[in-house]
DNA sequence: TTATGCTATGTTATATTATAACAGCTATAG
DNA sequence: CTATAGCTGTTATAATATAACATAGCATAA
C-alpha cells in the first residue's frame, strides 16, 4: 500500500524484518545467513527482483554462487509469505506485511518498476464465488494489474 | 466457462475458429497457416500447453522447426485477442470468445489441467478502483485462479 | 557422548522458456 | 516491374528454473 507514496523506507524494511523473525520463532523456522540475505535483497526496494539479480548480490557477499540456493531460499520465502513471485514478469518481491498477508493484488508500474501490494478481499470473494458457480474450488490466486503508478507520467 | 461442463467442444472449436476468422477479414489481418494450424493446436483441448508443445504439433505438421516460428505465431494470437497466456504455467491457451473477451479470469484445474475463461466485470471494477485510491492507472490485468474443477475430485 | 535422522547447503549438470539479429520470401499497391 | 511492408526461416544465445547427488550442520534421544 506503501509503495508509490512517500514513506520512510528504512522504518518500512526494519518492520518486515522484524515480522519475518518473529514469525519464524514462532513456526520453528530457520532464517539462515542466505534466507535473511535474501529477505533483506528484497526490501532494499519495492522493485521486483529477478532471481539472478538477486544471486548477483548474493554472489557479491559471498553468501550463494549457484542458482539452486537462490531458488531455494526464494522458495522458502515465498512458502512461509515473506515474499512473493509476480508471475507476469518472473520477478521476487518482498511481502510487505508478512503477517497478515493473504491473496494481495500487486500493481506494477510499467514505468518504474515499483510494485504495490494490497489485499483485496472483496474482489477476491467474487472470483472464488463466480468460480464456485461453475463447480470450480479455487484454491489460490494470481492477481497482477500493470499500469503507471502516480509519480510516473503516461 | 464451458471447459469444466460437458459440452459440444467441437462445435466450441468451430465457433472460435470462425469468429476468429471473421475478426481477421474485419482487422485486416493474415491467418496464414502456421497461425491458423497454432490455433487449431491450442483449440484441440481447454489444457494449457507449453510453447515448445506447440512447437512440436507444427512441427509433426512441418509447419515450423524452430522457437522463433511459434513465439511469433502465439504473439499474433494473443495480440489480437485470440489466445491467451497463463502466467503462472508459461502455458497458452486458445481464447473461448474472441469475439468480445476482455480482462478474463481464468480458472486452472491443478489436476486435469483444463482451463476455464471467465468474464469478472465486478471483480475488476472493484480491482482498479481500489488501485485509482492508491493513485495507481490500472492498464491490464492478470487474473488467474487454481485450484480443482468439478470433475476432478480432491 | 555418540549415533541417528533431519534440514540446509554446495555443486554439477541440464531442462525449460524466450528473444535478438539477420537473411530471404511473398503479396500487393503503385 | 519494383518498391514496400509484413511474414517466414535460421542461427545463436539469453533468461529462467530444476534434477540429482554429495556434504555439512543441528537436534535429540538412546
Ligand atoms: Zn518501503
Ligand atoms: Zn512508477
Ligand atoms: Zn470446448
Ligand atoms: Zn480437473
Amino acid at each position: 500500500m506503501v509503495a508509490f507514496v512517500q514513506h520512510d523506507h528504512k522504518r518500512c524494511k526494519r518492520s518486515a524484518m522484524s515480522a519475518v523473525k518473529a514469525l519464524c520463532e514462532e513456526r520453528q523456522l530457520r532464517l539462515t545467513p542466505v534466507r535473511r540475505r535474501t529477505l533483506e535483497i528484497l526490501l532494499q526496494s519495492h522493485k521486483g527482483l529477478g532471481a539472478y539479480e538477486v544471486l548477483a548480490e548474493l554472489a557479491s557477499c559471498g553468501l550463494a554462487q549457484k542458482p539452486p540456493q537462490v531458488y531455494r531460499a526464494l522458495g522458502f520465502l515465498i512458502e512461509q509469505g515473506f515474499a512473493h513471485k509476480l508471475e507476469q514478469q518472473n520477478a521476487y518481491v518482498a511481502c510487505c506485511e508478512p503477517s497478515s498477508c493473504i491473496n494481495p493484488c500487486f500493481m506494477v508500474c510499467a514505468s518504474c518498476g515499483r510494485v504495490a501490494e494490497q489485499p483485496v478481499p472483496r474482489a477476491n470473494k467474487q472470483l472464488v464465488a463466480a468460480a464456485n458457480e461453475l463447480g470450480f474450488a479455487a484454491s489460490a490466486s494470481v492477481i497482477e494489474l500493470s499500469g503507471l503508478c502516480n509519480e510516473c507520467p503516461g
